[in-house]
DNA sequence: ACATAGGAATCGTTGAACAATTCGACAAGA
DNA sequence: TCTTGTCGAATTGTTCAACGATTCCTATGT
């Protein structure tokens, strides 16, 4: 019962600072994020708190922060699983996209924030040019992000980036990354070009048939009859 | 050290039935919404840990599930105090409600999500006829609830219910529940009527209207010299 | 093949223990 | 008087060991 949990034993030089659950919870979900661990997988308690190097008590608390961040599916009685996202919740996750980032782009950008925007797309397009298609992926969460902030909420940045990592539990069924993150980088900078133009309503249009786009891509991926 | 911790005794008996730690987390989350905890206590571990009749990592584990919800503040080596919002928060608060809510009345009504609606606006009358202004306010708060139901998003409702949640730790500020609360029974019932009529921008507007004022209000009996 | 009864493994929860940290009190010194 | 430093009590952070409860697997018997 060693499914990769022998290799987390390096990720103990990373724990020292503030709370030990928190940082638990900080390693996990990275590597959950980063697909090391799959979705349905069962993580273990004793298997993790002993390569953390943690109590189960301890461990058991950044379970539950996971839990709620929708990261893990927690069973009673059963243990903890790398949550798997159905069809449906793809679905409901871009409904929420379409709710937070079309708000955003309908408001009076701020120079701050097309700086971070136009970052990310320089960045994309950068990766892309140097066939680097896991970077491209990188660089386009954070064009969303970037353009979340527009809205000028905490809350919803922090809605958003919950959002973005549930979202990465399914991009890893995406076989071929090129083929899932090429066409956004021209459309990402196409975006930034109407923001800067003030022009909201042609970017609020062009931002919908972006995410239908992308959640179609998607769900075909996904679950293939559907 | 008894502020009014003994009296969460009697709440022992609702311990029963699923995760021990959730049913903690929901009788403390009750409690709080209710004012039974007045935001900036401190929440001992030991004392609730005895009232309830449960081990402290168990409730530990109960306070991170809250502390997740914004309902608690979780200050390493200090303890959870219960959230303070400043107005700040509050501002943040509406502008997320801006966006779910904004878009909500955008969505074209199914009959389920009207008659939720409609539903919670009859049951503010009814208590408003009979100066029941405490009902009023719960009926307001089921009205907004059904109104993101129009989403038909699993995850915005989740998310405003939070909202909402935590928007009722500033609630108990106003010392006069009717001020707040009789305004918006003959706005909700205005607001039902362009819905249902397909008014939509009428709809749009009028909320915004609507939730400008509700957090003026707020602001203005939260922190005076705002 | 199928139902069932163990039995092993794992989770849920507890209670105790100890280290780490905070905070107030109090004393020493400027 | 005010500042600073130190001590000690109180509380949190974390671990550990234990045990009942639940689930899952497997072997047994029909």
């Amino acid at each position: 019962m060693d499914n990769g949990v022998a290799d987390l034993e390096r990720d103990r030089s990373r724990l020292g600072r503030s709370s030990t659950a928190e940082r638990v919870a900080d390693i996990l979900r990275d590597r959950i994020s980063e697909g090391f661990f799959e979705p349905g997988q069962r993580l273990s308690e004793e298997a993790i708190s002993e390569a953390l190097g943690v109590s189960r008590n301890t461990l058991r608390e950044a379970f539950r922060l996971l839990g709620h961040e929708r990261l893990l599916d927690h069973r009673l009685n059963r243990g903890v699983f790398v949550r798997i996202l159905s069809a449906e919740d793809v679905a409901d996750l871009y409904r929420v996209r379409r709710v937070i980032e079309g708000a955003a782009v309908r408001r009076s950008p701020t120079p701050q924030a097309l700086g971070l925007i136009k970052e990310a797309v320089a960045d994309a397009e950068r990766a892309a040019a140097r066939d680097d298609w896991r970077a491209v992926g990188t660089a386009n969460i954070r064009f969303h992000q970037a353009l979340v902030t527009l809205n000028r909420s905490p809350r919803l940045d922090e809605a958003m980036r919950q959002l973005l990592a549930e979202l990465r539990l399914v991009f890893h069924v995406m076989k071929n990354p090129r083929d899932f993150h090429e066409p956004f980088v021209e459309r990402n900078r196409r975006l930034l070009e109407l923001l800067e133009g003030g022009r909201v309503d042609e970017a609020a249009a062009f931002l919908d048939g972006y995410l239908d786009h992308a959640e179609r891509l998607l769900v075909h991926a996904y679950d293939p009859d559907a």
